[in-house]
DNA sequence: CGTCTAACTTAATCAGGCT
DNA sequence: AGCCTGATTAAGTTAGACG
């Protein structure tokens, strides 16, 4: 894949004169504001989005080790992605999709975004989201998963999470990493 | 092999819209 | 008004590309 940087020359040239890493810089883009990107080099918004924010974690690392204040957001905040509005047959078929699989590769999105009619990319919040808020609700959470992590090497949970340790329905604080190797022969990333 | 980056995750929080 | 839930953020990890 075309990685898009800046700083290895292979961020497309349109996005290079955008005025980046210069005065007009702004590591909080709006909606507006990427839509434009995404027409200027062509990506789309999502991916864009995610440069943003791995831009902005680079740049805070960076002003960390020099003990440079980061300066955070400034000026007049601008506008966010329009709520999407999920409809009620839309809900129930990614419930039922959330049921069979609480962590979709790309291939699964794709296939949900194709039958909903939802953009892929809100497919993957909408995941994000309801993995957090319904954390003990009917699926294959991480699971099996989430009981083999337990005895991976600590290195591979650095957070706790929710996790039905015993397959029994109870579900506490444990360490079902998303990214434990366990998982990873499931569902993570069906990326190539 | 080390470094860098895209893509992914969680957790916390903001904010729109429905009841 | 309160609640539910979509959108956004920081912080962290991993795989793959590249020198």
């Amino acid at each position: 894949m075309a990685l898009l940087t800046p700083s290895d020359g292979t961020l497309p040239a349109e996005a290079r004169g955008w005025g980046w890493r210069q005065r007009l810089w702004n590591p909080y883009p709006g909606i507006a504001t990427r839509e434009r990107l995404t027409q200027a080099i062509s990506l789309l918004e999502p991916r864009v989005q995610i440069w943003f924010q791995n831009e902005r974690s680079r740049q805070l690392r960076q002003h960390r080790r020099e003990s440079w204040p980061w300066p955070g957001r400034c000026g007049p905040q601008e506008g966010r992605q329009k709520r999407t509005t999920v409809t009620r047959s839309q809900t129930a078929l990614l419930l039922r999709a959330f049921e069979k699989d609480r962590f979709p590769g790309i291939a699964a999105r794709e296939e949900l975004a194709r039958e909903t009619g939802l953009p892929e990319y809100r497919i993957q919040i909408w995941f994000q989201n309801r993995r957090a808020r319904h954390p003990g609700q009917a699926g294959r959470a991480p699971v099996q998963v989430g009981g083999l992590c337990i005895a991976a090497p600590v290195g591979c949970h650095p957070a706790p999470s929710w996790v039905d340790f015993a397959h029994t329905g109870e579900w506490e604080r444990g360490f079902p990493h998303p990214t434990c190797p366990v998982r990873l022969g499931l569902s993570h990333r069906g990326l190539s």
